[in-house]
DNA sequence: CAGAAATGTTTTGCATCCAATATAGCCACA
DNA sequence: TGTGGCTATATTGGATGCAAAACATTTCTG
């Protein structure tokens, strides 16, 4: 019950606008959820969030309900919130999803992309390879963070907010699913996708953007060693 | 403040399971929303719909919530929350998000499709021929429920719940927008697509049975008449 | 000593209460 | 008579309090 919820920004992200907390309390939970500073499996007390950000439990619960709805946190009745801990199953459904919607987000970005939008993503990337460079935990995370952002950048410059607020949803499971099964943690190891994938947009192909976009989800999909799970609840019931 | 919200089910449907009832108070306005007997831009008053399923604002607020994240009613910071009134921008987008997600269902269906299954759409379809063939208002909003929920089973048997959730999304979203567009009434005017679409699933033919669901796509979106939009707003502005 | 029952503690679910904000009605004034 | 501002009212945002459920701990019993 001590310093247990290591949320980072704790007390200090006192809401830039003032308004609508619920939101800015969801944003960095969901940010410590991507960036696996909370672990699959944390209960999300809504005194203990509560108390670190500073608000009633009324607004906590409001946050974790829209994490609910993203799929990022399970709340079970009478029992609280935990940050959600996909199976296998939902980690393939993640992908299976993802391989659906984004071919078509590419066929959109492809009509629709101008060259202010290529030089930022054009800067992205190069921050991403900046990041892939680097060592460290923190650069890591930095890495699987940018490497969705690229895809969510996609998937703004399709133009289509209901694809966009789903692309958002599967970004984060996404994430959440590579931080649980991804292998050795390089989840791009040796690939650059993304830089092929944006030469394919700048050249108009929608058929190889897209090949490149189905080739990609492969890759990450690739890295998941989807067995470990059942050992790990085993380790649980265990030790720790 | 008399008996303004129609949500006929009104007071009587006092929780089966008596557990979430904000889920059952989300699940009626949902029907009330997509049937067409809240329109488009009615207030949902925390405190009427508090008093009217009995239950205090905190849970009337949960409900409103969850409606606003499948993108059925709006809330606006301060003045409350309102059934969503979609743009024709907004329309176009849930036909664009169906085109490429529904395709995929149904190749997956197709995989995964059971004789009991079939059967199910079978009857169903039975079904809805039959509130096709009616008259009156209340027949033709069957027909309308009846058609979502064809799309809705093919989500369920397609196996993926993630795609489901956005099928579940999606087929309301165009239920409100085929309220708010729809020229006519008859939604699937002369066509029976569902029919020919069961039979390409039945006889196992993908490229078939996808290139049916974007014909019949087509020919929901054909049905609309997206003009109108900019007149209503006038209108609004004028009088009521 | 093991397992079950009971008790105390913690946490959620929900109703209620208060303050802040928006809406409506009213009056003054040009 | 119409417009602008002011007061009154209604409604939301959010904190608090209380009952019930889950959980942990202790005590009792075979």
């Amino acid at each position: 019950m001590d310093k247990s919820l290591q949320i980072a920004e704790a007390r200090l992200p006192l809401d830039p606008n003032q308004e609508d907390r619920a939101q800015s309390i969801r944003d960095s939970l969901r940010d410590a959820i991507v960036d696996r500073r909370l672990a699959p499996g944390t209960k999300l007390s809504e005194a203990e969030v509560g108390t670190l950000f500073d608000v009633s439990r009324t607004v906590v619960r409001a946050a974790l309900q829209m994490l609910a709805f993203e799929g990022l946190v399970k709340v079970e009745r009478n029992r609280g919130a935990f940050v959600s801990d996909p199976t296998p199953e939902e980690a393939l459904q993640v992908f299976a999803s993802r391989r659906l919607i984004e071919p078509g987000i590419i066929a959109a970005v492809i009509e629709r992309v101008t060259p202010a939008d290529v030089s930022a993503f054009r800067s992205h990337l190069a921050a991403e390879t900046r990041h892939k460079q680097e060592r460290g935990a923190a650069a890591r995370r930095a890495e699987i963070k940018a490497s969705g952002d690229f895809h969510l950048m996609l998937a703004a410059v399709a133009g289509n907010a209901i694809l966009q607020k789903f692309m958002d949803e599967l970004v984060a499971r996404s994430s959440l699913v590579i931080a649980l099964y991804g292998r050795s943690g390089a989840s791009s190891c040796g690939h650059n996708d993304h830089a092929d994938l944006l030469d394919a947009v700048e050249a108009h192909d929608v058929p190889r953007a897209q090949a490149l976009m189905l080739r990609h989800i492969g890759h990450i999909e690739a890295d998941l060693d989807l067995r470990v799970k059942a050992g790990l609840t085993l380790k649980d019931a265990l030790a720790i």
